[in-house]
DNA sequence: GCTTTGTTGTAACAAATGTTACAAAATTGA
DNA sequence: TCAATTTTGTAACATTTGTTACAACAAAGC
């Protein structure tokens, strides 16, 4: 198991004689599951941190009308949704359905703290996790606030600018791409690119975009 | 300091010598800021756990909707960005400023952990904060990715629905109020309800709404 | 009662974006 | 090289939402 482990982003950095160290004393089990059964369900109560240690699993987020959508994959070794495990609203926020065999390691989560207060290495593994879910949720949430298309895409180039220090830009991706990236549609963003063109604003070639601009662009994102 | 600490969200449930306890052996400074001091500034690496323990610092948000920014006030004694101190992009989201003349606690991030590693309550304190931030942004990323008015306003409506186990409902907010909520304008959301109460999805009078085709509603949501 | 204030209903028009469709250009593979 | 595929440019039209404005109505306070 421990070799299994030393693979999760939970226990990275860690030996596996650190990791058998660390569940000295502590109390866990393992569960299986087979092709289809349900690991977790919406809404319950998230008592355990739970870790898939073979199979793979996929959160399943059931609407209202009993519909279901698959959103993500989880394989091994990952933990399942380890930013549910504490806060105030602690349920799981989709159903968790076992996509092939599976085996689950659960440790219940004052178990765990003992754990996390055992090894700095776990505690700050398992923060890491956290805090990057909030910075990714907080990131995207920001780029969803620029209401306009214009907007996305001024931040996207200015973004891009930035850590290429220049005012010439190569996009990386395709138009569909970008589009899909921003949520909108193909033509809807090529005509607002053609329109950041025509106002002067950037020059578009292709790929190829050069800021003229750079004010405009920032009162864009506004 | 471990009075003002006590209504701090991370000291909940700890009593000042339990908090005296915690700083036992631990480094840590304090920094004063004047009205418009720059507290911290966007993009620049979280060293420390920052805690405001006298005076008022903002910082620039995005709402519910994720439409409109707006300003929000830290007022002590409460942390400074915890989702931001661990996690690979560990930087400051926006700067910070102070509103009134301010003291600040910093605490050095290792020595925050060895603080957590000696205290369970402050360690689950710490996690319910930063992962309820992350529920938080989850929440208002499902919420925004219902595209339509349409859409909100069902989600809306069925959850009340579903708490209250019935058909009818009283609007507990203003359609003014419920369209900032969404991020939408007065009108708009009037013209929704309206197109659903003539389409025989609902029926609207005023503040209360009776479902009269559930399935109509789940349409709307994808 | 009356006035003030806030809430709701609604309409005409503007702006932004989506939808669909097609052609030109660029890229890729054989 | 040449055909096939992908990417890009662009247009016409539909849909959604915002903007502005005003009237009807209700609630609250005097």
């Amino acid at each position: 198991m421990n070799k299994i482990l030393a693979q999760c982003p939970l226990f990275y950095g860690l030996s596996p004689e650190e990791t058998e160290n660390i569940f000295e004393g502590i109390f866990f089990k393992t569960k299986e599951f087979k092709v289809g059964e349900i690991i977790a369900y919406q809404d319950e109560k998230v008592e355990n941190l739970m870790i898939i240690l073979e199979g793979t699993a996929r959160g399943e987020m059931v609407d209202f009308s009993g519909k279901t959508i698959v959103i993500e994959e989880i394989e091994s070794p990952r933990p399942l949704a380890p930013a549910f495990i504490f806060g105030k609203n602690n349920l799981f926020p989709v159903n968790i359905v076992a996509q092939t065999d599976t085996k689950v390691l659960k440790i219940p989560k004052p178990e765990f703290v003992k754990m996390m207060q055992k090894c700095d290495r776990l505690l700050t593994n398992f923060m890491n996790n956290v805090s990057g879910r909030a910075q990714f949720l907080s990131q995207k949430l920001k780029f969803l606030s620029f209401n306009s298309i214009k907007g996305k895409f001024a931040f996207y180039i200015l973004n891009l600018a930035k850590s290429n220090n220049t005012n010439n830009i190569i996009l990386p991706l395709s138009q569909s791409q970008l589009a899909d990236l921003f949520g909108v549609t193909r033509p809807s963003l090529g005509r607002a690119i053609r329109e950041l063109h025509n106002g002067n604003i950037i020059r578009a070639d292709a790929k190829s975009i050069q800021i003229l601009n750079r004010s405009e662009l920032y009162e864009l994102m506004k």
